[in-house]
DNA sequence: GTGAAAGCGCTAACAT
DNA sequence: ATGTTAGCGCTTTCAC
């Protein structure tokens, strides 16, 4: 192997000082221009590469954004994740990711582990354990040691940082309202996820939207579960009452009861709508395809990513306010719904 | 802002030096009992952390893993990813990632950014634009300047490094047979990866299997292609030929085929088999559900972390020999498959 | 225009 | 048992 260049080596080898070669090769104006060609060169000759270790040690910082991630195989965070890189990426940041698969112990892990000059802010979506135990101390930490944080989808009112969400709750109205446009008497409510957040405001919305009709709630033609298996068992008897329309909170109710009602033989969508949040190509290649509400997650990372840097930018003391971004949704209209 | 506990500032504070403090804090024989005591309350109470910057400059290892992923919005390699994050945690290690989204100017920058010290290593699957371009002098370079790669799924031959791979050829030519045992005369063969090792690797086992069962090779019920809007065009008119059996080599060419039997009103698995290479959780909720030849993501991304690290950590001049893992795939059999 | 020296936070060989 | 010193690779202030 060939040893690594070094500061020290070059200036050896050029027999000038150290201090003289850093110079010259961060092009300062203290240095003569055919001492600083000579560096120069000599340093591509050599493929001389500023130690990153060294120069974070020195400059305080890591250019890295710790992202911690809840499941990676959900396409959303896939998504949000691949706009996160980039943005990061476009702007000289690394990413380092953790998965916490929605396990309180790995995201306080998760964040300890970089909580150590590795990182100089994290992007993250709270795990589904936290938000169920309710225990955000390990965020309110970070903050207090100056380690800033953006938080997105998933987030909490009881931390004060950054935050990009989707407007679930309007969005879930305005996809209502539409399917009783489209002459929807009874639709069907299914959640897998009624422990997170945004299942919750998802949930509410179409509550509102029912309401604003004057369409009463109809108990027996929802399920709400955070339990997969549970929720597939309650799918088995969702047919046998009378229904129109489906609003899934999630990809897998939507696709799930897609299939079992085209096993019934119920024609989608000339008996029966279906609008579900969902973001993976998936959507587009069901048969028929799925109308959904897409959540914009690469565009979700971005705005995530650059409020981070830009705050981490930010000149002491004039750090922005803390805020909260809404990224919009869109209906996309698809095979699945169409007026009955 | 509180300030950062150093070294220094305990060992200010507790009137001892600062290398007692790190001995002690180090648990050090070196160090008194009562002195180690004091400093390790001291310290807790502090809520200190060394600083890793610091540590890795010191050490010259910085602990941390470079993955670079074509696509993450790909299934495989999300899983791949979650395999190679898990192993890595558990061995105390990071995972910096980056996307080359297929191009090799990315993967080029990539890996010029974080070769200067920011991480030990890396895993990486090869960009199509490589594959397709052949230079692969960054991988060489890389390992000449001491870096070890290991590569996953696709590799390259030219380049000399560990690599961990699914026996891409015996799961085509073992998929091929079994459908050929449940009757199928006349299978196609579809892909849009034919740009890309393991396709090619795939399309040559089915030739095997065809030629081992004495079945002529026809080219009119094989679309190979690089390009998904062209498959989808070919795809059109493959139902004009007699076909009983679809195998299909990437996830998009089988769920595309799939869709399209189906519109024909072609019963699955009655008149036609389909087995597809895909790892979502898609191929159970499709209807029917596909068979496929599953490829083990995570299992390959723990191999592949946990081959890195064992080099990583190899006492200097005893690193193992090259090798290339092989994971073994398996047929996944669901409702698009049955005897004819 | 160039170089010496200090220091980022840590470890470890070498005194005492 | 504790402290002193040097050094990882770099930047930057200050002298010459």
């Amino acid at each position: 192997m060939k040893q690594k260049a070094t500061l020290k080596q070059i200036a050896k080898e050029l027999n000038v000082s150290v201090s003289t070669v850093s110079k010259a090769l961060s092009n300062s104006p203290e240095i003569s221009e055919p001492t600083k060609k000579r560096v120069q060169e000599f340093a591509k000759l050599k493929n001389y590469k500023p130690n990153n270790v060294a120069v974070n040690l020195k400059s305080k910082k890591s250019r890295t954004i710790g992202v911690i991630i809840p499941n990676i195989l959900n396409p959303f965070f896939a998504k949000v994740f691949s706009g996160i890189e980039k943005a990061a990426n476009d702007r000289g940041y690394n990413v380092i990711t953790c998965i916490s698969n929605e396990s309180l112990e790995k995201e306080v892990h998760a964040m300890d582990m970089l909580s150590n000059g590795t990182i100089d802010g994290f992007i993250l979506s709270i795990a589904e354990e936290t938000q169920a135990v309710g225990d955000f101390k390990h965020f309110k930490e970070a903050i207090s040691d100056d380690i800033p944080i953006v938080m997105f989808d998933r987030i909490s009112d009881e931390v004060n940082c950054d935050k990009v969400i989707v407007d679930d709750f309007d969005s879930a109205v305005h996809a209502v309202n539409h399917m009783i446009k489209l002459n929807c008497k009874n639709i069907a409510l299914l959640s897998t996820i009624d422990n997170l957040s945004v299942g919750k405001l998802r949930a509410e919305g179409y509550h509102k939207a029912l309401t604003d009709n004057n369409i009463s709630i109809n108990d027996t033609i929802t399920i709400l579960t955070d339990n997969t298996d549970d929720f597939d068992e309650k799918l088995q008897k969702l047919f046998d009452k009378k229904i129109d329309g489906i609003f899934a909170l999630d990809e897998h109710a939507s696709v799930m009861a897609m299939k079992a009602a085209i096993k019934k033989g119920i024609k989608i969508p000339d008996e029966l709508n279906v609008i579900g949040f969902a973001d993976g190509v998936w959507s587009r290649r069901l048969t028929p395809s799925l109308s959904t509400v897409s959540q914009h997650g690469p565009e979700i990372g971005e705005a995530a990513a650059n409020m981070l840097i830009d705050r981490l930018e930010a000149k002491e003391g004039e750090e922005p306010e803390y805020q909260t971004k809404v990224i919009k949704t869109e209906l996309r209209q698809r095979e699945s719904t169409r007026k009955l």
